[in-house]
DNA sequence: AACTATTTATAAGG
DNA sequence: TCCTTATAAATAGTT
């Protein structure tokens, strides 16, 4: 319901994804609401942000919800019972360090570690990620340094324009009867103008030179 | 959204009311968990119908959801309950989450995603970091390929070996007269040995063929 | 934060 | 409960 369709996945832009969190968790909201004054229910919501930062609504109250949430569940994870608690906070940990050790696994593969186990297949399918991967980062490098020389380049010409200015009227107030046709430039900057053509492919270099250059590139990080 | 406006009320009529319930209830359980997916939250949901029905969602676990929610709520009511071990517990499982929460990010950047604020240095860390796993995954799997093609070279060789022999054997029972000069070659494995060295060129073709063809990743949820 | 083109949810009806 | 359809509402992308 928008501009475009989107795929529910995870959104990787950290600013939409927090725009999209505030607009959704605010929809989410409202309709429970409106489910609860509509339907004559109880409900309550709890939502925390990838930054932990806790958001709820319960059209009660939430101790309620939670109480006849436990009653029918029938179970009292209450705070008041110490064994279980440090049973529960056992497993979560457990759990935690088991999907801590796959990622890292998975992490040492695309570092290229320890790939002992892999088949032709699953390091293709790495080979395949790390390209992906290059393409994007490569993409969005040249994006940075073309924005960015494109600024510079904006830049100078306004100065250029700028000092052209200047120079004629520095020109024309001590020296009134000159022809004008053909002004000293003070700067060099007269040649950015056609040097705005070439940017484009001197930046895409980069990506093809460390493509082909694969073996030697020795810099450290 | 539907056929006509409706005002949010108690509505009257208890059918209607029933399959409102219904459709809404499954609308709130999918936007809660589009909003955890796409947003990276921890999401739960507890409804009970006006006929004291549970319905519930958590994108972890409910009970995950509800003990982070006391804690959220309680961080300075937890006079009550003293146990050191499970304050234990309770650090453990947020340095492992931290770690957790750290590793993803490194992990989204290898994977491309994430770049937003990442400068061109970093960038190019990243570039260098993953051409060289790159080359170790290309080297590795060239190995595993050169190793199966050398082993079945070898193997090809013997059998074409056993083989002449066995027609050297048969020929020379049946008919102990012929030339040997000019043998029939069983099968063909005597071109095998030419083609050892190009072997290694072909290896590296895919690396080129997989960066052209990149896009056509479409998904359906 | 506001705007809108679209998608999505859902009210009404079967 | 499920299907269909017209319409209201939500929201993705943009400014």
């Amino acid at each position: 319901m928008g501009r475009g369709k989107i795929v529910i996945r995870r959104i990787d832009n950290s600013t939409s994804r927090q725009v999209t969190f505030s607009k959704r968790r605010n929809g989410l909201l409202k309709k429970a609401k409106e489910l609860a004054v509509l339907c004559d229910a109880e409900v309550g919501v709890v939502i925390f942000s990838s930054t932990s930062k806790l958001y709820e609504y319960a059209n009660t109250s939430m101790k309620s919800v939670l109480e006849r949430y436990s009653k029918a569940k029938e179970e009292r994870h209450q705070l008041l019972s110490p064994p279980s608690e440090v049973k529960f906070w056992q497993r979560e940990a457990t759990i935690l360090r088991q999907q801590l050790h796959n990622l890292q696994e998975i992490h040492r593969q695309l570092m290229g570690e320890e790939l002992y186990g892999l088949s032709v297949k699953d390091l293709q399918g790495l080979e395949n990620q790390l390209e992906m991967s290059l393409r994007g980062i490569r993409m969005k490098k040249e994006q940075i340094l073309t924005d960015e020389i494109r600024e510079l380049h904006r830049k100078g010409c306004l100065i250029h324009q700028e000092n052209a200015e200047l120079y004629k009227k520095a020109y024309s107030t001590s020296n009134s009867n000159a022809t004008h046709g053909n002004t000293i430039t003070p700067y060099g900057f007269a040649i950015t103008e056609e040097q705005h053509a070439p940017i484009h492919l001197q930046l895409s270099q980069p990506e093809s030179q460390n493509f082909v250059t694969s073996e030697g590139t020795s810099e450290s990080r």
